[in-house]
DNA sequence: CCAAAAGTGTTTTGTTTACACCCATGA
DNA sequence: TCATGGGTGTAAACAAAACACTTTTGG
């Protein structure tokens, strides 16, 4: 491959974005996984690598707006959260020159979108990864790290934020809703007292039962209210789980 | 995928840091100040207007790594923290063309700079600026958007990590400690539970007490112990306040 | 009517808050 | 010996954890 002069190796640094994208597979047990992209193009760095979603940021391009754009064309999936995460820039992350990265972290209802899981992609599609093999895999570039930061941020975070609730369907159970932390925490939680912390604080409204044919009592069904939310944070409330 | 195209050919967007340096005069009431340079040069962007310390990256330098150097070059001040805030790259927000701008915040101890207050500084030469009166300023560029996320920051995470500290001299007292967290936050806080809670993290150690001649009975002085720290973080705890 | 999973009430335990009191120093 | 600020003990209020129990469904 040419290293140099044509495209990458100017005296000031490119910038692009990379989005880690979260989804939740509502499977017993629960799975998380992160999207990722087969890289492609014989002689490209990293060929054969699984990567994160990403790309360059156009001329006059706000980073989020990027982030958004790679994710659709790149990951056809709408995020139900989006929040910027760190910037990596170490000398040496990028075999092609001084690539300077925004990094994004996203959180998607994997019922809604169509990606397969499998990881004998095709170069240049996508698959859903469960994050705990990925321990097992080698990322393109640095985005071991990226991946790491994030899954950092998503678990502290979700203790204190809603945000938990982006990747779960439309409507839930306060169970699978534990379930959730529980897998993500990697810890168990008392179900009476989860139960109880989740619904105190009035942002969860009620539907109507599912009618699934399993065994036990259906469980109730619940979904977000966003406005709820807004309101306990105007009286300096939090989500804490 | 644009990523590894060789004709993906477009002005790049260039790289600065900007640094929000925070450092915390004594007096009493105790002032939370932050550095800031008076922008010089006729007939460049902002000029005579305040900004925080910041520069461009230069080719395969790390961003922490320039964001200290511009702290050394800019403001003569060496951190007894920094991290990483967040990276602002909106179109518009820097009148020369396409800037992204990684912002970093710093904690000084203010007693070991020698950056005089007061704002009638040179162009080209720094202040202390407290925080208060920065309502009353416009900054350039979005400098002030970047301060408000720091001073956000700041708040949320000293109070699960002992970052307030970085701020005090070598060693304070309890109660000088409690004026931080007072002022920084807000709010009142209950002396006798501070005292207690701060204590009973195990992660400061005892000096002499002070012997300046002020009225009521001397202070003990304390300082961080940065290996009880990390003892603390190992067992799963934290310096929550 | 039994198994399985969901939903609820109450006691126990620990943490936070509030408040009162004592101690050491300089004038 | 008094004013001033620093250091401490303890009971009340509150929130978290633990546990046992009831309810609703399918087979």
């Amino acid at each position: 491959m040419k290293r140099g002069s044509y495209t990458y190796d100017f005296p000031r640094p490119t910038v692009t974005v990379d989005v880690v994208v979260f989804g939740v597979d509502m499977t017993t047990p629960l799975e998380l996984k992160v999207l990722l992209i087969k890289r492609g193009r014989a002689g490209t760095a990293f060929e054969g690598y699984w990567a994160l979603p990403g790309g360059f940021v156009d001329k006059d391009e706000d980073l989020e707006v990027a982030a958004r754009r790679e994710l659709r064309e790149e990951a056809k999936a709408e995020p139900a959260y989006i929040e910027q995460l760190a910037t990596f820039g170490k000398p040496g992350r990028d075999p092609r020159g001084h690539v300077i990265s925004v990094a994004f972290m996203a959180l998607v209802r994997i019922d809604q979108t169509e990606i397969e899981a499998g990881d004998d992609a095709e170069p240049g599609s996508e698959t859903w990864m469960p994050v705990d093999n990925l321990t097992k895999i080698d990322l393109a570039f640095d985005h071991d790290e990226i991946l790491s930061t994030a899954l950092k941020r998503l678990r502290s975070k979700m203790r204190w934020h809603p945000i938990g609730i982006d990747l779960m369907p439309e409507t839930f159970s306060i169970d699978d809703l534990r379930r959730l932390y529980e897998t993500l925490l990697g810890r168990e939680l008392n179900r009476r007292n989860f139960r109880r912390k989740v619904l105190s604080h009035d942002v969860l409204s009620c539907a109507e039962s599912r009618r699934i044919g399993g065994p036990g009592r259906p469980a109730e069904l619940w979904r977000f209210d966003r406005a709820a939310y807004e309101a306990l944070l105007d009286e300096g409330g939090d989500f804490e789980v």
